[in-house]
DNA sequence: CACACTTACGATATTCGTAAGGATT
DNA sequence: AATCCTTACGAATATCGTAAGTGTG
């Protein structure tokens, strides 16, 4: 039993004609005839009653008729599916950003994927670098946001920019009114900073063990909001990635940039490798890497 | 998208080669190869990825693969389900017969077909013969049993046997004990019938009326049963087709044979003109024939 | 180098349309 | 006689398998 004998059927059954169904079908009568013909072959049966001038349908192709009618909505409603999700007028992707990426850049960026597919539903992970990482890795997002892995990494990494740490201090701080600042100026303050597992605190330390320095560290929280409302309220300063600038102005901190060693690691998209993206999350990766938002690499 | 592309889609999603698949298909790699492709194509895009090396499902490849589980497996539901109704392995059928003919020869031959075909189930409408045609013309069952209708009926008659009025006598009656009764006979008891629809009282009141006699109806019921009961009981007399003689006598009344005019009527199978009967009608219609239960015609 | 999928090409099957046949109104 | 379905047959199309090509481990 194939598709097409299956419809060939269903039009017959509604015109009750060979000669307006092979019309309806673009199919010469004869041509129908042996496709009815096959089509009860492999039944075992006679559908239709023929008696030359006119044609009806037995018992038994009547109670094909609302099977036949069931299986092809199906399927062309399968059919339809996957052509939408082709096509980009359908689908859902399953994404994960480091919280600074996704409170910051992302937003602007998922608006103008929106507009330009407004059918693909996105699901964001706002959890930390190495659970990006981690749900990328397992398969549970097709994309992730985060800074570049380790060589050893088995994860796709593609650069978006490159991401340098810049100082956080009081508005009100003499500090705010330099042009820049020097890790020895900036580590004399005390230090907030997001807790351990962070990816940016895990950052900081290494490289400032590398130079002999010791995070002076007084407060601690996960939740960068929290380090710039701390910051704001002089209770000390910070080292968050120029990423977070516009964030930390809101919360009523100051951006400064830092001196020698500059602490900068690249930011993009992980993917695993061997596994093709869907059309929705290439569509998402596209708008990621030609986004005209991210700061300068220099 | 055919039903052998679906098909093949699902195993080589199962095996995740295309090699083991094309095995399992009876297929070549390069035709198996050929169907994908086309099926790709008919979608608007990738399913599997293939690495030359590895094969493995693409996200829209993943979302296919239960649509196409469920699709295949309605598929094949609807072609056991016709394939059995054909091979009389399932099925049902509606059929008509009146009380009488329903309530005594029938059971037998539907307990031997249900011996041949377990699987069948058959709906009797006991309705009165002038029903019984009704429900046959109007296509609500594919078989009747009744009298043979009147030349100017369309539906198609096809004799079982030819039945005779006999009859019915109390048991203490001394008309029990002769071998023939004249109607001159019976006529001077009470007589009790069914009442005015049925066929029965009708044929009987048709014929007397042509030789100039009249029916001393004294007691009327619509039930066959009450009749027997009634005569049993020694209210009057009766007669009925030689079909009820059993069950008369099961209920206690005595049939004896009836004289001239001989009142005898063709019953038989009726069936709607221009319409096939079901494979399984067709089968109870063939058992009925064959049923060697029937009472001689002369 | 070996394996696994793709592409190319000739052979085989299927499907199609035209034309002839048969039956009914 | 006209209409409608079936059957027959040659042609176009599609599908298949063998074999060569290509990229990966």
């Amino acid at each position: 039993m194939t598709v097409k004998q299956l419809r060939a059927f269903l039009v017959v059954a509604q015109t009750l004609s060979f000669a307006q169904a092979g019309e309806r079908l673009c199919l010469s009568q004869s041509a129908l005839s042996l496709t009815i013909k096959a089509l009860e072959d492999s039944l075992g049966g006679r559908l239709f009653s023929r008696t030359t001038r006119s044609v009806c349908l037995t018992p038994e192709g009547e109670a094909l008729v609302p099977l036949a009618r069931r299986l092809l909505a199906d399927w062309d409603d399968a059919e339809d599916e996957l052509r939408q999700r082709f096509s980009l007028r359908r689908g859902r992707v399953a994404m994960a950003a480091m919280p600074s990426f996704a409170g910051n850049l992302l937003p602007p960026v998922l608006k103008r994927f929106r507009q330009q597919y407004p059918a693909i539903g996105v699901t964001v992970h706002d959890v930390i670098n190495e659970e990006v990482m981690e749900l990328v890795r397992s398969g549970a997002v097709e994309l992730g946001i985060a800074f570049e892995p380790e060589p050893t990494s088995p994860l796709l990494f593609q650069a978006l920019y490159v991401d340098r740490f810049v100082a956080v201090v009081p508005a009100d701080s003499p500090l705010a009114g330099q042009s820049a600042l020097s890790w020895a100026e900036l580590l004399t303050e005390s230090f907030i900073t997001l807790q351990r597992p962070s990816s940016v605190r895990v950052m900081l330390e290494e490289h400032l063990r590398q130079q002999g320095r010791a995070l002076p560290v007084a407060f601690e929280s996960h939740q960068l909001a929290t380090v710039g409302r701390m910051v704001a309220n002089g209770l000390g300063v910070s080292a968050v990635p120029a990423l977070c600038r516009e964030q930390m102005h809101e919360l009523g901190a100051c951006c400064v940039a830092l001196g020698e060693p500059v602490i900068e690691r690249p930011v993009g998209l992980l993917t695993r490798p061997g596994y093709e993206l869907s059309v929705a999350a290439r569509a998402i990766a596209d708008v990621l890497a030609q986004a005209p938002i991210y700061p300068a690499s220099t």
